[in-house]
DNA sequence: CATATCTCAGACTAACTGAAATAC
DNA sequence: CGTATTTCAGTTCGTCTGAGATAT
């Protein structure tokens, strides 16, 4: 019993590996490209997640001195991947976000939507349908994890 | 007409923008402690994609010098990513290929298969099967454009 | 002798720190 | 005056190059 269940399992997996390879394999000479330090990059990442934040937090999130992690985002801003900008509260503070460069940049590690709206165009509609309704599926699953994970080990 | 087609494009547009942040935000941690340049990246990366290699091959991939190029290897093997093996026909010859650990750190740049493997349990047999279908489909039709890239501009 | 790799010396840059300077 | 950020030495490390050594 159950056999046919587990053969589905497997052949997703090797779809969406299959997939995730070929679609990142796509990124690689973009990525060859970028010059961006590791710092630079944590830093990056950091901004997207939590939004436009502080020097100072940024420095917390990275776990960095103050005058370091405004040295980074300095490097950000001279590439064309950050701003800065007063708080209209404090005008001590200055909170730093991302350009539209710089989220650029982020999709490509995520996927260009661009490039996938087109593939789902040569998707007859049936198949199309098939997709939404598993990925809708899917999708409920990885976040109810995610809203799980603080009390598991990961 | 193709109002629907259209509606459930978007749809699985934002499932899938929305299932890759959940699954980059979990691996966000992760990416903090890694302790790679991006030079010593690239070069995994160059690594996983070309399979076991001569130096030479790696600085040309990259476009450095060879010193450079068995420099960067010898980190990426005493960080344990990377063995080096003799050519059994040159004698010259030192083919670099990833250990176990490099391909892991790759992976988790790709997705880590047992967690959703896990994912995929929770589902049931009718929303696994209608996500079967569309991968299927969705990973022909970007094996095509795989396929095709070498004419197109990118 | 040609090829492939390693070793060495040296230039350059980025990351990071801590302390002092500046703005609110 | 305290907080937030920048500026300023100064240390450390990674990248890269080119020349020369070594092995096949």
């Amino acid at each position: 019993m159950h056999k046919e269940r587990e053969e589905r399992e497997c052949e997703v997996l090797s779809l969406v590996h299959t997939i995730f390879k070929t679609m990142q394999e796509s990124k690689l000479p973009h990525l060859m490209q970028i010059d961006l330090s590791m710092a630079q990059l944590r830093t990056l990442f950091i901004l997207a997640e939590g939004g436009p934040m502080t020097i100072g937090q940024v420095a917390n999130k990275l776990s960095i001195g103050q005058s370091t992690a405004g040295h980074l985002v300095d490097r950000l801003v001279r590439a064309g991947y950050a701003q800065r900008a007063e708080d209209a509260a404090d005008r001590r503070r200055i909170v730093a976000h991302l350009t539209e460069t710089g989220q650029d940049l982020l999709e490509q590690f995520r996927g260009d939507p661009n490039r996938m709206r087109g593939y789902l165009r040569e998707m007859n509609d049936d198949d199309l349908e098939a997709l939404c309704q598993g990925l809708n599926a899917f999708a409920s699953v990885v976040s109810e994890h995610g809203n799980a994970k603080h009390m598991r080990v990961g």
